[in-house]
DNA sequence: GAGGGGGTGCTAATATTTTAGCATCTCGCA
DNA sequence: TGCGAGATGCTAAAATATTAGCACCCCCTC
């Protein structure tokens, strides 16, 4: 039920449901290969086991193996995560957090990216009448 | 050294410091009422020093306590995290993120913030040139 | 000047996380 | 057929996080 299931997970687990969100569903093996200072084989599994058992992943048998996916679809993941940031750092601010990002990504965001957003931002403003 | 100390926290350090940077220094009467579940107040302290060992907290003396404040400043902390999540959830893309932002805070945004970020996103096609 | 409130330091116990090991199963193939 | 690679289930041990308790100190006030 939590919408920032962020706070109530440890440490690895936190880091094993970002994997997953970064690249996607996955095996064990490939889990393993992107956590920072990976444990072996078998812990990396029996953590995804833990996260499944707390609902957070599951999984699926691709041929001789299972693949981990998130449960709760990474639009909504994101969606609380967004959330919880804009609280946490920008005072509840959805501009501040925007202008943060826009600072920050500013250099690699091509012209193109920015008539979308500038169009998004027309849009907004059509729906706030 | 880590841009993102949020993966290597416990779960309570990572409540505790995201307490620090939503509501700025405080005390461990106050950082313990604004933990989900909160535990002793005596808890509270241990983990509160122990973040100082780690140099994520310092404190400073205020008449008779202590008042702890984050390291990292937070627009550096939440660069960290806006990176990260960015990362995690919107395959690296600032104009994803931002779309995001915008779709899930649009309806808040004042026509004021929104003219504001208009300027911004001006600015930022100047300096692409 | 004795008692109480509210803070701190330190330390021990408990709970949880995190790790690794071992037995077993399946599949492809020599 | 029998062997080896590579997967899983289960369980125990180790490490770490989390909690709480106790002793002390300072200050205020009765």
């Amino acid at each position: 039920m939590a919408r920032t299931p962020h706070l109530d997970l440890s440490r690895r687990e936190r880091q094993i449901m970002l994997v997953i969100y970064e690249r996607g569903p996955q095996t064990a093996q490939e889990v393993m290969q992107h956590l920072p200072d990976p444990p072996s084989y078998s812990a990396v599994r029996t953590m995804l086991r833990v996260l499944e058992e707390k609902g957070h992943l599951s999984h699926a048998q691709d041929g001789p193996r299972y693949v981990y996916s998130a449960v709760q679809p990474r639009d909504q993941a994101s969606q609380g995560a967004l959330k919880q940031m804009v609280r946490t750092f920008f005072d509840n601010s959805t501009e501040q957090a925007m202008a943060a990002l826009l600072d920050m990504g500013g250099p690699n965001l091509t012209p193109d990216a920015l008539d979308r957003l500038e169009q998004l931002i027309h849009d907004a403003r059509q729906e706030g009448r």
